[in-house]
DNA sequence: GCTGCTTTTTACCAAATGGTAAATGCATTC
DNA sequence: GAATGCATTTACCATTTGGTAAAAAGCAGC
């Protein structure tokens, strides 16, 4: 708890007594590995913060080849936050890579943190303006680099999920085969 | 003008006083194709919005290959938003692709806005979600997809730029060589 | 219309990647 | 420890893409 308290803090400034406010709004949600925290089709029920384990964000392009766009592990927060907020159905999946922990808030004690807690707004404002600015900047060198140059810099940006995520997933993140992304593997080795 | 106050108006409510304020602090700039909105290594001098013209993002990767991010054309927000607020240098140059015309906002107008409009935060908060949002989605297809399917894309999504961008621009764009977009242009005919 | 310049297309071959299928490794269960 | 199921690697060949270079097309200035 004090990690997701910290994390808040980096983003503005709270007193103890909202701090308290809003811990207290918190549930916890375990997910086995593969089980999911939002679906596609679905309207996505929390805004979740991961104390333990590895999501990513996956998707189904149109030739029907499951695509992996993010990854998110400790410390982090995890929604389809437009989709949350609307209450619109999501079109991706967010699924539990590994055995995973959050804290959990549903949209009824999120809006109640936002109506009580002034600059609740700003602050997760800022937090999701962060995420999508560190996707961007993730994901934006995937398109130019080439497949080992995109290898190297995953396992430069994620040290410790190459031992926590299978291959294929890595593959379809770095937009490459499975096979491509082994004999990358056996090259630099 | 208009076009930039409807822009505005779609992401929040503001009285007609409010408007006139926010009008107020316009200025115009010109500039012709091939120059630079904002440079990399420079601190950025403004918010703009474009009322003609297209303009692109790009940096040099570490091959030094010149890689376009994106392209913003009329009656959108251009800015490296992040580096503009804490005024620090970019790291990547905004440049325009045609000859182009903007409304334009310095720091000190942009400031003064925000603190004499309550909810002005708010909504360019929107904004600029708004437009991450646009390109992580535009941008993650690029990843994932064949050339080709890229390249059809790209028209999809900008139907007017094909006649107004250079190909070697789209081609680094979609993360292939220029030889290569020709070939797949030559291809689809 | 010609000249010189830039953009775009072609051509050629080398390198990288995809697709299919089989082999290997690794952990779990019985 | 044999058998099973899953993840990963390897092999093979077809296809795509990159790199270099030259040709063709388009365009501005004279």
């Amino acid at each position: 708890m004090k990690e997701f308290v910290n994390y808040i803090l980096q983003f503005g400034n709270l007193n103890t007594q909202q701090i308290d406010f809003i811990v207290g709004k918190t549930k916890k949600l375990v997910l086995k590995k593969e089980e999911y925290f939002s679906e596609a089709g679905k309207i996505p029920r929390y805004v979740g913060f991961i104390l333990k384990g590895v999501v990513r964000f996956c998707y189904y392009n149109n030739k029907g080849e499951e695509i992996t766009h993010s990854f998110i592990d400790e410390n982090n927060f995890v929604s389809d936050q437009q989709r949350f907020e609307a209450q619109v159905v999501a079109s991706e999946y967010i699924q539990a890579v590994t055995d995973c922990e959050f804290i959990i808030f549903s949209k009824k004690d999120w809006d109640e943190i936002s109506n009580t807690i002034v600059g609740w707004d700003t602050i997760t404002g800022l937090i999701l303006k962060n995420c999508l600015l560190k996707t961007i900047e993730r994901r934006s060198p995937l398109v130019s680099e080439d497949a080992t140059t995109r290898y190297l810099s995953f396992i430069h940006q994620f040290p410790g999920l190459l031992s926590r995520v299978p291959l294929s997933h890595i593959a379809s993140y770095l937009g490459i085969t499975q096979q491509s992304l082994s004999r990358i593997r056996k090259n630099i080795r």
